[in-house]
DNA sequence: ACCCAGGCGTTCG
DNA sequence: CGAACGCATGGG
């Protein structure tokens, strides 16, 4: 890994563990554990902190006895926790902005935990629009059990999140019993549809700038600003992918310069303005900020 | 009961 | 153009 003075495993753990309602991955005993694709086949690994901390170890519990291309589950782990990132810069920044100030000593090691699946990074906004979260987290807990592939192992059940093509072959009156609304229902449907014909995949977007890549995800019916900048600082890393419209960031504003309300829009855009290539990680600390702290 | 939620698309003035 | 409004429904 990259800048292994500025890794904090149990710090990227108590993130991932937000939410009980989460299962693409598990926490147990200080190690991580998920499904994820090697090689095209489903594998559950276990992630743990290595020797010197400097490193991590994967180690495949299922399927037994077959080898597994090594570099894609690094791959994968990598990307997921951004193993490849380099914090001197955000942290130096964060000592000379008022509002970001003392996130780094507080928060040290934390990496922005990405969605290295692009269907996920896409449909996980649409989910989770409008709604609060404990909610959202209930719908998409609904979606990936009901349509992501499933494996159980030592009696844990494992999921990938749902293909494209899987939702593609939906009909909208499929989701809306399980309480998406309609408009989310036809908006995942669409996307799927979208992405399961090639006209947006991780090679489609891959060329594309952070102005292009923006346009091209807002093109999608239910993707607006605030969808697309998440896609575009979870899935494809833009380093200034901000969240302006997210009430998140704006409750993070307001408790950090105790302001008697949530910041206008107006407000945020100066304070966010000099942010820069470090938005995606500002944002990114400001929403560890509304978490409880690590020792409770 | 009321307001807000990690918004978005549509309609209105 | 920007502002206002409807969506759906859980949670405080």
């Amino acid at each position: 890994m990259n800048d292994p003075a500025n890794f904090s495993f149990q710090e990227c753990l108590h993130f991932l563990g937000r939410s009980d309602k989460e299962c693409l991955h598990y926490i147990v005993d200080g190690k991580l554990r998920r499904m994820l694709l090697a090689g095209g086949e489903p594998v559950v690994v276990e992630i743990a902190q290595g020797g010197d901390a400097a490193y991590l170890e994967a180690t495949v519990l299922a399927p037994a006895g077959v080898m597994f291309p090594e570099k894609d589950i690094q791959d994968f782990v990598t990307r997921w926790l951004h193993l490849d990132a380099d914090l001197g810069d955000f942290y130096a920044y964060t000592q000379t902005d008022p509002l970001l100030r003392g996130l780094a000593a507080e928060y040290r090691g934390l990496r922005l935990v990405g969605m290295p699946d692009l269907f996920e990074a896409v449909t996980w906004p649409i989910i989770g629009q409008q709604i609060n979260l404990s909610f959202a987290y209930t719908l998409r807990q609904r979606f990936i059990r009901h349509f992501g592939y499933h494996q159980q192992v030592d009696g844990t059940d494992y999921y990938l999140y749902p293909h494209p093509a899987v939702i593609a072959s939906l009909t909208p009156e499929v989701l809306t019993p399980m309480q998406f609304s309609r408009s989310k229902a036809q908006y995942l449907v669409e996307t799927a549809t979208v992405m399961a014909s090639g006209q947006l995949s991780e090679q489609v977007l891959a060329p594309l700038d952070y102005a292009a890549a923006r346009d091209r995800l807002v093109a999608l019916k239910g993707i607006g600003n605030w969808s697309a900048n998440y896609t575009l600082m979870k899935y494809s890393r833009f380093p200034q992918a901000v969240l302006l419209e997210d009430a998140g960031l704006q409750n993070a504003v307001r408790q950090r310069l105790q302001l008697p309300a949530k910041p206008s829009m107006a407000a945020l855009q100066e304070y966010t303005r000099p942010w820069q290539q470090h938005a995606a990680y500002a944002v990114f600390y400001l929403w560890r900020s509304l978490l409880p702290p690590l020792n409770v």
